[in-house]
DNA sequence: TCAATAAGTTACCAAACAGTAACTATCAAC
DNA sequence: GTTGATAGTTACTGTTTGGTAACTTATTGA
């Protein structure tokens, strides 16, 4: 019988998968970024209630993770940044909208699976 | 186009899914206990890494979430708690082995894959 | 009667995370 | 040269989470 030093967080590929994602507002991000949702300011307009401080955060930690890219043209009027996602970001996003499935057929009530629909973008919209 | 109060994480099912098994323990003993490693002490021994204090509030928040069901036997010689996946906790647990598939191929270098691996339970063991 | 085992609980402390509000830098238009 | 927009940063504060260590309850076996 093997012997191992045991089970923890640190080590199993679900934390680390799950610590990419958690912070939160991750989840909501990558999702806005695929659908076009791609500036600083866009997205926190999506987001009324996130903070700038913690948008920042989350989007530098995305970017050191490897799941976003950010694009700084400096050549226009005000600064503009924008966000997308890599490859690897893209393929995470596969997996959330699988979370997201599971949640939305476990967890919700009916009006609040009809609230998270009407939130769904089909492409980019401001 | 239709006015919304945005996105927010606890409106979302994403967020709402990743709350279940956030908790940082709670994928690792989800998945003990669907391979039988369903007693308190058991548990304790493959994450020597966690205090009994939070294996207890992981357990009961799990318990609370309909993930899992607590049976005490008390006919016995020292009392005995046992916990198994309610089928929410089940359906959710294939779930968390798309997460740890997307994760191993994905995070984890060569090493850690195997470890990871290793760690694999077929079936119940002490 | 005393130690051991199973499964906790409690009090206390430290680190991580999130929120608020004020401040910064750059450029363009007026 | 002041205002406004974009995209932040910084300092401070409060809340949540997790860790340690000592204590608890119930029962069995020596």
């Amino acid at each position: 019988m093997m012997e191992t030093n045991g089970y923890d967080t640190y080590s199993c590929p679900v934390g680390k998968t799950i610590e990419l994602i958690s912070g939160r507002w991750k989840p909501i991000i990558l999702y806005l970024i695929q659908h076009g949702i791609n500036r600083f300011g866009s997205l926190q307009k999506k987001m009324p209630k996130i903070s700038r401080k913690v948008l920042t955060e989350q989007l530098r930690d995305l970017e050191k993770q490897g799941l976003i890219n950010r694009d700084v043209r400096v050549s226009k009027h005000p600064q503009e940044v924008f966000y997308n996602l890599t490859d690897t970001g893209l393929s995470l996003r596969a997996l959330i909208d699988q979370i997201f499935e599971w949640g939305a057929a476990n967890l919700l009530d009916e009006t609040s699976q009809k609230k998270a629909k009407s939130l769904m973008l089909d492409q980019a919209e401001e």
